[in-house]
DNA sequence: TTGTATGTAGACAATTCGGTCTACTTTTTG
DNA sequence: CAAAAAGTAGACCGAATTGTCTACATACAA
């Protein structure tokens, strides 16, 4: 992999991340970068897929992180307990491999784009499913209602934060919600 | 309320709706509306202020439509199960008064303003709270907890309906959680 | 009748968009 | 060393962007 080719991804995604795919042109990401136009054309043929590399990119970033996370989880609980915290540590700016946060870029992407049948929404939701796989594999229990669960609770966290401005009350809320359900 | 005016702001709340706000240009809308540029012009300052006329437009729409959908719930459950049933015909097209389902217009807007303070993020912001307290007014027990989980959980949902399309089991975990929080 | 509101079509300006291309320089590698 | 690969700056293209402006038409109420 060619550095400039990674740095153009990395700016892109950081650019794309806070401003939204169509709100950033490709000169901007040039500026910022540093990179000669020519050199952008001759890794990407495309914007377009420049975004689909960025969207990769921040999808094993932040799966890998996610794995980490729910690493050393002992039981169900603290599954949800350690997914919730490292949400509240996302929120509040405190997991730098994530950057600053500015919601879900995945459900962000969507936003942006109505054809649910094209390669991006594609890639939005093969992200989302393997973030289900991830928890689904740390569940010890072959329920499905709790992973899905889990999921929905997440995403609302996400987008609430995102939306509603971060809360401490928020995480409590979701790890209740989950005390609840495991009984 | 001129007609014109009204056809403009509904023109353009689709069309923001199903493509983004970056991703429609005014072109578009007058094209689509058969409005004059100069008559929009003349009704708005700019772009941004019909943006601001069609989201305050969409909160509206949304507020009655969530306040009818609770409406005739006679406890804290009927009002989960009324709410995420509500969310599921939403879901499915079966709500002409929303529109197809494109997710929620103020999370989608969120996603292209990084600016926390701008007016247009603190409508959206508003828009949340006053949801929040459409669920809270029809909750019976004084439980913030409960109005919180239901509003994350229906967050959840809209988001994940959007993304990854599973619907049916979807409302279905959403309606097994709140169970499990009303003991 | 005569203003005044509101509407029309569309040219135009200034800028930005994604993307191509030429000409040249640097870096890597056999 | 020499060839190939990868980089540079930036002019240029056609299309699209938001917004202004001129000139004119229609509807309605005092």
């Amino acid at each position: 992999m060619s550095k400039k080719r990674q740095l153009l991804i990395d700016t892109a995604l950081t650019l794309f991340y806070s401003h939204g795919i169509h709100g950033i042109g490709i000169n901007e990401i040039l500026k910022v970068s540093g990179v000669a136009k020519r050199t952008l054309y001759s890794h990407f043929t495309s914007k377009e897929e420049l975004l689909l590399a960025a969207l990769e990119a921040r999808h094993h970033v932040f799966i890998q992180w996610l794995e980490s996370k729910l690493s050393n989880a002992k039981n169900d609980l603290e599954v949800a307990t350690q997914l919730f915290e490292s949400l509240a540590d996302w929120f509040d700016n405190n997991e730098p491999l994530l950057g600053e946060f500015r919601g879900c870029f995945f459900i962000n992407t969507c936003g942006e784009y109505s054809d649910v049948s094209c390669e991006i929404r594609q890639l939005c939701e093969q992200h989302k499913s393997k973030v289900r796989q991830v928890i689904a594999d740390k569940i010890s229990s072959d329920n499905q209602t709790c992973v899905a669960t889990l999921s929905i609770l997440m995403e609302g966290a996400i987008v609430t934060a995102q939306v509603s401005g971060k809360k401490a009350l928020l995480i409590e809320d979701c790890i209740n919600a989950s005390q609840a359900m495991l009984h």
